[in-house]
RNA sequence: UGGGGUGUCGCCAAGCGGUAAGGCACGGGAUUUUGAUUCCCGCAUUCGUAGGUUCAAAUCCUGCCACCCCAGCCA
C-alpha cells in the first residue's frame, strides 16, 4: 500500500503499523481521538494535541472522535463541554463524532466484573491513606492488600453492592491486581473504580460508582476501534497499565496503540488550568475569554486567527523533547496570517496637528486595501489638507538615519501627498502644537507627472475634518521570567499589563464592525471592538515589527 | 538510590552508518507610497560527555553527566 511520507515520529510509527498489515481487516483505517476533560477551558496548549490529531486524520483519511474524558462527576459540567465544542469548531476542525466516556459505563461496569470473575480484580476496604501507605516508594516494593485474595463470589457481591450504593464514599475500591512489587508504580494494583455520591452532568444519579482514568481511557479508545491513542509525555508510565487493561478486557486485535508526545510550553504563556483559575478567581482577569488569557476564548477575543494557531503549531512541530517554545515564534505566525488577511487602516494613537498651508478644498485620493494580498483593492480615502500625524513620525532634532518628518525635511503622506516641514508651533512646555506644511501637487499618489521632489519616509495620518476620535487598547508583553524569576505570573499579568491611549482612527475603520481586524500601518494589527462612549475602540492584537532603532 | 523518558545552533526541530534540513530569533544587502511585507545572503567542522566498533558515527556499543515524569479513591 501507498504510505504517505512521515514528518514526524509518531507518523512514522503509524506507517510501521500500515506496513505491518495490522489493520487489513479494517480496511487500513486510521482511528484516533481528541479526549479532553470537560473540566475547564481548552487553552493554546491544546492545539498541539488538536493539530497532531486531526493532522493525523487528515493526512491518512482517517476518522476523528471527540471524546469528552468525563468520568470524575465532581469537576464536569456542560459548560466546558461546550466550551470545549465551540473550541474546536472555532478552529476549523471537524471531527467525525462526538463521544463521551460517561456513555460507556455500562461497558465499563461490564468489562470490570470480568476482570473479577477473571482474578483481575478486587475489592479492596483499605482507606485512601492506607493504599497510599501500602503502595512502597520509588525504590521498595508495595505490601499486597490484605483483600487481595477474596473470592471471586466475594469481590462479585461487594462490587455489585458498590454499585448498588450500599456502602459509603471512599468504604471500597475495586482494584486491578497486577503486581505490588512493580518498579512502575502504576502497576502496583491501581484502583480503577471508586465509589462517589455524586451525580454525574449526564448520567444524573444513576451511578454511585465511577471508573478511573487508567481505566476507563483504555477501553473507550478499544470500545471506539481507536488505532492510535496519542497523548502527552507524562502518561508513558501509564503504558503498561494501559495495555494491561485492554488485554484482560479482551478485546479483539488490532487494539489500540498509545504513543507520547511533549506538550506544548510558550515563554512568558501560562498553561496550568491551575493557575488560569487562579487569575479568573482573584479577578485579576475579567474571565477566561479576557483577552490575555491564553485560552482559546481569549485569543479569540483577542482576534487572533484560528489560522494563525494552526500555523504555529506547524512550525514548532512533534517530538519527546522537553522544550519551550519563544513566544515571538507564536506573534510572527500571528503575523504572518494577519498581514495577507487584515485591511490597512490608517490611525495616530498620539495626534498632532499638521496643517498644510498651501492646499484648500478637499479631495478623495485612493488608499490600497491590502498590499500582500495580491488582489490590489482600494477605496477611497477624504483629504482636507489639515491632518494629524502621530508624534512619533515627527522629530524637532532628527536622529541619524531619521526617515520621517523634521523641519526642513520632506515625508509623503502615505496615498496624498509630498510634504515639507516649513514651521514647527510650539506649546508653553515645548513640546509640538502644530506643524505647518507646504505640500507639491504633483506628488499626488499615483500621480503619472514625474517630480523631482522625493521623500525617504511615508507616515500615516488622519484627516482632522474625517477623522474619528479612538481609543486604543494595548496589551504589554509579561514581564519575563529571566528578568523575573520570582515574580508571581498574577502580578505579571496586573503589572502594567493594558495600556490605553486616545488617538484618531478613520472612519473607515470605525465603522468597519466589531471584530474586524486591521494592521493600522505601523503601529500594529488591531481588532475593532464595540465603540464606547462616543469613541472607535480598537485593541491590539499583536504589535507590527519595527526594525527602525536596532 | 527503583522504573520510564529526553539530551543536535539563542529557541523549536529534521536526521535512522556515508560526511549537520527547515522555522523563529539574530546580522548584512536589494526592492518597497507601511523603517511592514517580499527578496537575496550569512548564521553548529559540530550533535551532553568519555571511550569503543567501523574506511566512515549525531546515527551502533559501553561507561558517565544533566534534565523531565511516576508513590490522587484527578485526568
Amino acid at each position: 500500500m501507498e504510505l504517505p511520507e512521515a514528518t514526524n515520529f509518531i507518523e512514522q510509527y503509524i506507517n510501521e503499523d500500515l506496513a505491518s498489515g495490522k489493520y487489513e481487516g479494517r480496511g487500513n483505517q486510521i482511528v484516533v481521538r481528541f479526549p479532553p476533560e470537560p473540566n475547564g477551558y481548552l487553552h493554546i496548549g491544546h492545539v498541539k494535541a488538536l493539530c497532531i490529531n486531526f493532522g493525523v486524520k487528515e493526512k491518512y483519511a482517517g476518522k476523528i472522535n471527540l471524546r469528552m474524558d468525563d468520568t470524575n462527576p465532581a469537576k464536569e459540567d456542560y459548560e466546558y463541554v461546550n466550551s470545549i465544542i465551540d473550541a474546536v469548531k472555532w478552529l476549523g476542525f471537524e471531527y467525525d463524532n462526538l463521544f463521551y466516556a460517561s456513555d460507556y459505563y455500562d461497558k465499563l461496569y461490564e468489562i470490570a466484573e470480568k476482570y473479577i470473575k477473571d482474578g483481575n480484580a478486587y475489592v479492596c476496604d483499605l482507606s485512601a491513606e492506607e493504599i497510599t501507605a501500602t503502595r512502597g516508594t520509588l525504590t521498595e516494593p508495595g505490601k499486597e492488600s490484605p483483600y487481595r485474595n477474596r473470592s471471586v463470589e466475594e469481590n462479585l457481591k461487594l462490587f455489585r453492592e458498590m454499585k448498588a450504593g450500599v456502602y459509603p464514599d471512599g468504604a471500597k475500591v475495586l482494584r486491578a491486581k497486577i503486581d505490588m512489587s512493580s518498579p512502575n508504580l502504576n502497576m502496583r494494583d491501581p484502583v480503577i473504580y471508586r465509589i462517589a455520591h455524586v451525580p454525574h452532568y449526564r448520567q444524573g444519579d444513576k451511578w454511585c460508582i465511577y471508573p478511573m482514568y487508567d481505566f476507563a481511557h483504555p477501553v473507550s479508545d478499544a470500545i471506539e476501534g481507536i488505532t492510535h491513542s496519542l497523548c502527552s509525555l507524562e502518561f508513558e508510565n501509564h503504558r503498561p497499565l494501559y495495555d494491561w487493561v485492554i488485554e484482560k478486557a479482551g478485546f479483539a486485535q488490532p487494539v489500540p496503540r498509545q504513543i507520547e508526545f511533549a506538550r506544548l510550553n510558550i515563554t512568558n504563556t501560562l498553561m496550568s488550568k491551575r493557575y488560569l483559575k487562579k487569575l479568573v478567581d482573584e479577578g485579576v482577569v475579567s474571565g477566561w475569554d479576557d483577552p490575555r488569557m491564553p485560552t482559546l476564548m481569549g485569543l479569540k477575543n483577542r482576534g487572533v486567527p484560528p489560522m494563525a494557531l494552526r500555523k504555529f503549531c506547524a512550525a514548532v512541530g512533534v517530538a519527546k523533547n522537553y522544550g519551550v517554545v519563544n513566544n515571538a515564534q507564536l506573534d510572527e505566525c500571528i503575523r504572518d496570517e494577519l498581514n495577507v488577511t487584515a485591511e490597512r487602516a490608517m490611525a495616530v494613537t498620539d495626534p498632532v496637528k499638521l496643517t498644510i498651508t498651501n492646499y484648500s478644498g478637499e479631495e478623495e485620493l485612493e488608499f490600497e486595501k491590502n498590499p500582500t494580498d495580491g488582489s490590489g483593492a482600494t477605496r477611497p480615502v477624504k483629504f482636507s489638507g489639515s491632518v494629524y500625524i502621530d508624534r512619533s513620525d515627527f522629530a524637532l532634532v532628527p536622529p541619524p538615519k531619521f526617515k520621517r518628518l523634521f523641519k526642513g525635511g520632506f515625508v509623503r503622506l502615505k496615498a496624498a501627498y509630498i510634504v515639507r516641514c516649513d514651521e514647527v508651533k510650539l506649546g508653553q512646555n515645548g513640546e509640538v502644537e502644530e506643524i505647518l506644511c507646504t505640500y507639491f501637487p504633483e506628488t499626488r499618489s499615483g500621480s503619472e507627472v514625474k517630480s523631482d521632489i522625493k521623500a525617504k519616509g511615508v507616515i500615516q495620518w488622519v484627516d482632522c475634518k474625517y477623522g474619528v476620535d479612538a481609543c486604543f487598547t494595548s496589551y504589554a508583553q509579561l514581564l519575563n521570567d529571566e528578568e523575573y524569576p520570582d515574580q508571581d505570573y498574577a502580578e505579571r499579568l496586573n503589572y502594567d499589563s493594558i495600556k490605553t491611549c486616545c488617538g484618531k482612527v478613520e472612519p473607515y475603520a470605525a465603522e468597519s464592525g466589531e471584530g474586524k481586524c486591521f494592521q493600522m500601518m505601523r503601529t500594529g494589527y488591531y481588532k475593532v471592538c464595540a465603540a464606547k462612549d462616543g469613541k472607535a475602540q480598537l485593541s491590539e492584537i499583536v504589535s507590527l515589527k519595527d526594525n527602525f532603532n536596532k
